[in-house]
DNA sequence: TGCGTTTTGATCCAATGGCTTATATACTTT
DNA sequence: AAAGTATATAAGCCATTGGATCAAAACGCA
C-alpha cells in the first residue's frame, strides 16, 4: 500500500480483524471493516442460506419475515405500512412483495376504510401450512451454515451486536 | 405465538438478541438470530451508507471494493477472476462490473494470452484521482453511521465474528 | 497430436429493484 | 366546508440482476 492511499483512506486490508494494522487511525479502520464485512457476509451467505426457499417456492427470503411480522398482528392481521417500516424496506418494494404473495396465495389483504389506502394482511390456509415442511427446512439450513462457523455463544455476541448497529 | 409455531420454527422474536427466549433450543435459535440480523443490518445500512457514493458518480458501491483488490495486485494489476473470489460474486456480475467500469473509465483492462481469456485489471488516473476526494468521503459516511452505534471494541469483535463467518 | 474437461468471459431472457409519479384517502387549519 | 398537507398504495420507466447458455482458450493426458 503507498503512503498516498494509506493517508488517503484506501485501505488494502479491510477484511482484516487485525487491530493494530494503523497505528494512528485505529477507530475509523475498526468501523470500516465491520461495513466491509458486512456487504461480503451478505453476498456469502444469501445465496446458500436462500436456495432451499426458492426450491420451495418461496421466491424471496423476506416473504418469511413478511410471515413472521404478520403472525405477531395475532388474529387482527397487521397493517402493510407496519410491516414495512419493521422490514426495513421502502414502501414500493411492500407493494411489490405483497402483490407476488397474492398471486402465489400466500397472503390475504383487506382494505380497511372505504377506498384502498390501509391493507390488513392475513396469513392463508397455504402459508400457515408452510410451518410443516418448509420453514424448518429453511431454519435447518440457516442452522447448518451459521453453526459450522460460530459458536452459540457467538452467535448471541455477534446477534448483539448486529442489533445494536440497526438501532 | 402459538404452541404450533413455537415447536415448528416460527420465532416471532428472532430479532431479539435475548438468549432464554426458548428454553429447550437456545442453539437454534441463537443461529437464526444472525441470520436474521444480517439481513435487516444490511437493509437498513446500505440505502443510507451508499448514498453518498451515488452523487459522486460511483453506480455501486461494490466498485471501491473491486478498487481495493485491484490495488492489493501493485503494478502488476489483479486477475478479474481473483477479484470475483475475494469479493463472493459470481462470475457474470465479475463480467458486468467490468463492463461499467470501463465505460466509465474507471478501470483498465488487460488481456493476458492471445485470445481474451484472461483478464487483468488495472486502476486509470481517474480511478486513482478518486483517492482524493470521494473516498475519504465513504469513509466518513461509514464512520458516521456506525460509530453512532458501536464502540471501537464492538467494532473489532463485530467484525472478527463476521469474517469467522465468512470462512 | 488429438480430444475431452476445465476455466474464463460474454450474452440472452425473464424477473427484480430503484426512483418517480399518479391517485386516493385521511387529517388539520382556518 | 374549503384548502392545504400528510399518509398509503400502485404503476410506469428504465437499469440491473440471476440463471442458463454460448463461445473460446487452456489444460490433462493417453
Amino acid at each position: 500500500m503507498t503512503d498516498h492511499n494509506k493517508s488517503q483512506g484506501i485501505d488494502s486490508d479491510l477484511l482484516s480483524g487485525g487491530q493494530d494494522y494503523f497505528g494512528d487511525d485505529t477507530a475509523t479502520t475498526a468501523y470500516n471493516r465491520v461495513w466491509f464485512n458486512i456487504l461480503r457476509t451478505h453476498r456469502k451467505l444469501l445465496p446458500e442460506i436462500g436456495a432451499s426457499l426458492r426450491e420451495s417456492g418461496i421466491k424471496d427470503p423476506i416473504w418469511y419475515e413478511i410471515f413472521l411480522e404478520i403472525e405477531r398482528g395475532g388474529a387482527t392481521g397487521r397493517l402493510a405500512s407496519e410491516i414495512q417500516d419493521a422490514l426495513n424496506i421502502p414502501q414500493y418494494a411492500m407493494s411489490r412483495h405483497v402483490t407476488r404473495m397474492l398471486q402465489a396465495d400466500l397472503v390475504r389483504r383487506e382494505f380497511i376504510a372505504d377506498g384502498r389506502r390501509k391493507q390488513v394482511l392475513h396469513l392463508t390456509e397455504k402459508s400457515k401450512g408452510l410451518s410443516d415442511k418448509i420453514w424448518p427446512q429453511y431454519m435447518a439450513e440457516i442452522q447448518a451454515v451459521v453453526s459450522e462457523k460460530l459458536t452459540t455463544e457467538e452467535g448471541y455476541v455477534l446477534t448483539r451486536l448486529l442489533i445494536k448497529l440497526q438501532q
